[in-house]
DNA sequence: GAATACATGTAAAATGTTACATGATTTT
DNA sequence: AAAATCATGTAACATTTTACATGTATTC
């Protein structure tokens, strides 16, 4: 799946896997995200499969840059998975449910702490997409004049602040059902 | 994680892989989940670490049964887990938004389908915990008796049956919003 | 003087998925 | 007669994380 999100950001324009790293870490990172490590991992075996090709961009003072461009074999690969519809959903992974479901013998006040703690966290995030994502996709749409992509880029926005305005709502009331009930 | 939800479950009575896996399938699948082979693997790694032992209970006309029983040690380590705040949030992975930030340029009629598509799915995953899951957890509640688990359980199935119903929501403005503009 | 940014990579370990392998019993 | 359930496991592969390794230039 990473491989996608390379393809899709060199569908743009060329990048290094350093770039690369650093345009997701501001972008897709809410809901896609790699090491530096496994982004040159995963260009190194695109290139292996002919869906990019790379060239060495040499540099005084500084370590070179490896610059990776998408191929047409690139393109179409990157085309025919935009164009296939999801039919089953994944599965997620939340470990705070995971603790909550076991969290029958803790204590009442430590529960509460956690969850309290938790709260705040989810809270700042809803900030976090209003405020500096929101800024990103702004920024992009201005220097980039991608009309149509920013509208989506904000879409991607919207659903994050959405999940965690929900997930706050969904802490306070399961704080509220703890107070009275436990 | 995998190793504290198998601790969480034996926690509670002696398991068999195959037990926990189809335990895991009707309960915590929503927001955790794995395969057979992985649930013995871990099982395995958990009684060389001395967190559970097993013992083979003969059975005729069908396989072996290896029944697992946690330890001292494993009712340590999970209470420890249990105890230990999340302090910082983990990214999610959704490869619908992933898909949705490199749509730009997708043909608008074969957009809407495939999001119309999935707003439909979300809204049979809505029913789902509102009808299966919530089933589910009276099940477990009137036949262990289990109050103040069962309402942590449902703390965590209200969490999925929002999530999903947010996701509808959002799905419902998305669309709308490529009707309009795109 | 210390930290951050720039820039690349390898290696080991952990985690998770898919495929393979077996075989009786029960249900459709 | 075919499919599902019960029950265990191994092996190969793919993905992801963490740690290791290097070195200059710029900013605080």
């Amino acid at each position: 799946m990473l491989k996608y999100a390379l393809l899709g950001f060199l569908n743009y324009q060329p990048y290094t896997g350093y770039e690369l790293k650093q345009t997701m870490d501001v972008s897709t990172a809410n809901f896609w995200h790699a090491k530096q490590s496994q982004i040159y991992m995963t260009l190194k075996k695109l290139e292996a499969g002919n869906l990019v090709t790379s060239e060495i961009e040499p540099q005084e003072g500084r370590p070179n840059r490896r610059v990776y461009t998408i191929t047409q074999a690139g393109r179409s690969d990157l085309q025919s998975w935009l164009s296939k519809p999801i039919t089953q959903l994944e599965p997620h992974k939340e470990t705070l449910l995971l603790q909550l479901f076991f969290s029958a013998r803790q204590d009442k006040a430590t529960l509460l702490t956690q969850l309290r703690l938790l709260r705040d966290l989810h809270q700042q995030q809803v900030k976090h997409y209003k405020i500096e994502t929101k800024a990103v996709v702004q920024d992009f749409a201005a220097s980039t004049g991608l009309g149509k992509d920013a509208l989506l880029w904000d879409a991607t926005r919207r659903f994050g602040e959405q999940f965690e305005a929900m997930t706050v709502r969904w802490l306070d009331e399961t704080i509220a059902m703890i107070e009275e009930t436990f």
